[in-house]
DNA sequence: GTTAGCACTCGTAAACAACAAGTGCTAAAA
DNA sequence: TTTTAGCACTTGTTGTTTACGAGTGCTAAC
């Protein structure tokens, strides 16, 4: 074994490979390769040199007279050899500012719109993580009463989100009704984060509600049914039949294994949940790098969004392994970037609401 | 040509043709017929008869050497001739009824697990309607300061619906300011039906308002949208990686218009509206009965749900043609009942109520 | 270290035969 | 007139064989 090292010429092969493979989703002979990306070099030497590659795994070939596909340290290699050289198109970053124009008076509808034309300008299913608040300070709350039977349970936290439900009660309740609960939960949770608000500590304000009788179990689960949903953050999927344009996914089994993984919200959300504070713009899992096992023959990209200089949520495409890496990183660095840009410059607007944010942490 | 009538045993061999094939998915012969559903007569007699089967378009043959498949024709007749017969298991029986017990205090949620359980139950895709408040009148509007630069339209109707969004404004808004706006919005749109906010009519307060300058188009704008949000609702997928169990939706052209149909909820709210008040309490759409074109290998169950006597919203299952239309009516109907009562009898709890309601009518 | 040459492997496509399932038709039986 | 047995015919499926081609690894010469 003369080499076992990655010498500058086998990385270049490597890469050739690996854009030729996703170039054309077929394995990668040495003529193709010392064709279109050696001139200089024979095949035979080439061949050699996949020879190491292979003992070496980055690469691997599927049967003895095929050519040969990236491995997935291959691809994590590629992957980490590119920094941050992506640029994308002139006309791609036109769609980005025109998606992220306008006033963001919705951020749920804004995001949407970035969840579409990333599925679109990447052509691959796009996951998205709507705003999660579990951190957020509780404001105050409001009653409003929506008839005598009913009432809707306003929450304010203190970066302006705002929840509300409707709870109908089998009893008759009236605004002094009203006002005597929102001032109770007012006095007993404002200040606190919406994720310490559990049904034990709700529990501790029963006495005090005491004369509402047996509505006041039912009641207190409801606030805390208001509460917790602000914590577990709405999920979007946008362009799932981009799937089956990838040949990989043709396969039923395989295509079955990530549309199940569509279905399953919460798995989703536990994938697309951030545990360390990356300092790369985006997060690319490849193949056995990511969590779920039916994930073993995809790659994903994430990107995280943040308000207040705090990750919030995530966006996030799905492709096979043999994903155009250079093009899609590229693409949702930029997107994730001018979309955080976007969000801070809307929430800085006034130093009032800056400075609560940031006491907010 | 002897006969072009359906005659009762013609009628006979056409449900066990289909129901062989629906139990098999593989083009039915005429041995396979006279062995397992009419012992009494030979394989030539009904040859015979498929002939005439054939020829008045109830069923069809792929080639000449394969057996007979039914015809769109055919599965509307079959479905049509089973009136109400259809009888669900206990275990069914109680799954619904475990589904559906608990206090109906959040309907969102409660649809969404009753979709999740039809998915199950029928082991089909479900694609689901929130309910849709277009034809509510408006109770009234309640403005509540978030802070300084922003605030909270909530919009209730009178039949207890509620629906928030957070306005942020560039300009420094206080409480005066926001009881003049829900003021002004109350004394004109009260009482007013929701698809009759439009834009136009908004501006018609535009004087009332001028003295917030540039804010007050952006500001109507917001409360356009957000109005005209209630009008559209939303749709809820369940169990789509269900579709790819099926033999007929592996194929990747296939599968593709199933999932690019689930991709467009625009789309799916056009077919899941219902134009006439049908009587029956279901409706199935089969193969080129559907509205749209990529659907013409499949079917669907429509089930609507009512609140207060005005239907709301729709649960609807996708399946192949070749659909196991007894079982999946029958557990459609009964669920749509089952819903239907619940939700009447939560909201018919008080007279005040369901008078309310009525009077929304 | 590089390369030409060559034997070897192995998947793919084409051609062909055997087969099985199912049909339509005819003529006899009921 | 209806039903049925029998049979020739059609056609998709399956399996086998063959040829081919793409690609490899190895050796020996450059």
């Amino acid at each position: 074994m003369t080499g076992t090292e990655l010498t500058e010429r086998r990385r270049e092969i490597l890469f050739a490979i690996i854009e030729e493979y996703i170039r054309t989703a077929e394995p990668v002979g040495s003529k193709a390769i010392c064709e279109k990306y050696m001139p200089g070099i024979s095949s035979a030497t080439v061949r050699n040199e996949m020879a190491a590659l292979t003992e070496m795994g980055y690469i691997e070939q599927p049967h003895t007279s095929a050519g040969r596909i990236p491995s997935e340290l291959g691809y994590r290699c590629y992957v980490n050899a590119m920094s941050q050289d992506g640029d994308i198109s002139d006309m791609d970053e036109r769609k980005v500012r025109r998606t992220l124009s306008g006033q963001v008076t919705e951020l749920e509808k804004l995001l949407e719109a970035v969840s579409r034309q990333i599925s679109e300008m990447t052509r691959l299913v796009t996951v998205t993580t709507m705003p999660c608040y579990s951190n957020n300070r509780i404001k105050r709350f409001e009653l409003i009463s929506v008839d005598d039977y009913a009432f809707a349970l306003v929450v304010v936290t203190k970066s302006g989100i705002v929840k509300n439900k409707v709870f109908r009660t089998p009893m008759q309740m009236d605004e002094i009704d009203l006002s005597r609960i929102s001032s109770v939960l007012n006095r007993r949770f404002s200040n606190l984060s919406v994720d310490r608000i559990t049904l034990p500590v709700l529990l501790s304000v029963r006495d005090e509600l005491a004369d509402f009788g047996y509505i006041t179990p039912p009641l207190l689960k409801f606030i805390y049914e208001t509460v917790e949903s602000m914590g577990r953050s709405e999920v979007v999927i946008t362009g799932a039949s981009k799937v089956l344009d990838y040949p990989e996914f043709c396969d039923t089994d395989t295509a079955k294994a990530i549309f199940s993984i569509l279905d399953d919200k919460d798995e989703l959300r536990r994938l697309l949940r951030s545990d360390e504070n990356s300092d790369s713009i985006v997060r690319t899992f490849i193949g056995n790098e990511n969590k779920n096992p039916h994930l073993r023959n995809s790659a994903m990209v994430i990107g995280n969004y943040k308000i207040g200089g705090k990750t919030v949520g995530s966006i996030c495409v799905i492709g096979p392994t043999r994903l155009n890496y250079s093009g899609v990183i590229a693409k949702m660095e930029h997107f994730t970037l001018s979309l955080n840009a976007v969000l801070e410059e809307s929430f800085r607007n006034n130093a009032d609401i800056m400075r609560k944010l940031l006491g907010d942490r």
